[in-house]
DNA sequence: GCTCTATGATTTACGACGCC
DNA sequence: TGGCGTCGTAAATCATAGAG
């Protein structure tokens, strides 16, 4: 997947990638109870209608965008840890204890 | 069952800094390509391979690179110095 | 051993692009 | 066209390996 600079570097002194992005909000971690719910949620169920992510964002204090962005990260991490497990020895290292 | 322990012990259980020769991987291939430090997939699987490294983990390597080298350059200035010799000695050859 | 800091991994927050 | 999906990443933060 192509993203922005398709340039093929050739020693550009001006190093574009170092340049400020723009301002996004601060990084917050979420408290644990925040996460504690947004957890049982995403057990139940990995993608949410937009009335049960209205709900949980009013229960967990956050708005709504962050709490789709939360499941969007989340299926994310779930995606990966599938693919770590997969072909690994994490219950041989388990069971060896 | 040692053999297979250590492996997998090594693997995840602990986090491990990596060998000196793969940062030494990471590193040519960081400041050789310093004007758009964001190698491929392809880029990556092969760093991986050469380092012995997943490419999730090139990828939090040149991540947590491209940030701290931004926040500070001059920190990093011997050592860019250092492998831009490297480079131009190889290119040289 | 016992601090600290450097380093690898994880967590929020977006931009870019896709599909319906 | 809008809205939500994934993918890749920025930046802050976490955890602790390891250098002093």
């Amino acid at each position: 997947s192509t993203k922005e600079d398709e340039t093929e570097d050739k020693e550009d002194p001006t190093k574009s990638w170092l340049k400020s992005t723009a301002q996004r909000k601060k990084r917050v971690p979420y408290s644990r109870n925040q996460l504690l719910e947004l957890e049982k949620e995403f057990r139940f169920n990995q993608y949410l209608s937009r009335d049960r992510r209205q709900e949980l964002a009013n229960l967990v204090n956050l708005t709504d965008r962050q709490v789709k962005i939360w499941f969007q990260n989340r299926r994310m991490k779930w995606k990966r840890e599938r693919r770590s497990d997969d072909l690994s020895g994490d219950t041989i290292d388990a069971a060896l204890d | 069952v040692m053999i297979l322990r250590s492996r997998f012990l090594d693997a995840r259980r602990k986090r491990r800094n990596f060998s000196k020769q793969a940062t030494e991987v990471l590193n040519e291939y960081f400041y050789s390509h310093l004007s758009n430090p964001y190698p491929s997939e392809e880029a990556k699987e092969e760093l991986a391979r050469k380092c012995g490294i997943t490419v999730s983990q090139v990828s939090n390597w040149f991540g947590n690179k491209r940030i701290r080298y931004k926040k500070n350059i001059g920190k990093f200035q011997e050592e860019a110095n250092l492998y831009a010799a490297k480079n131009a000695q190889a290119v040289c050859q």
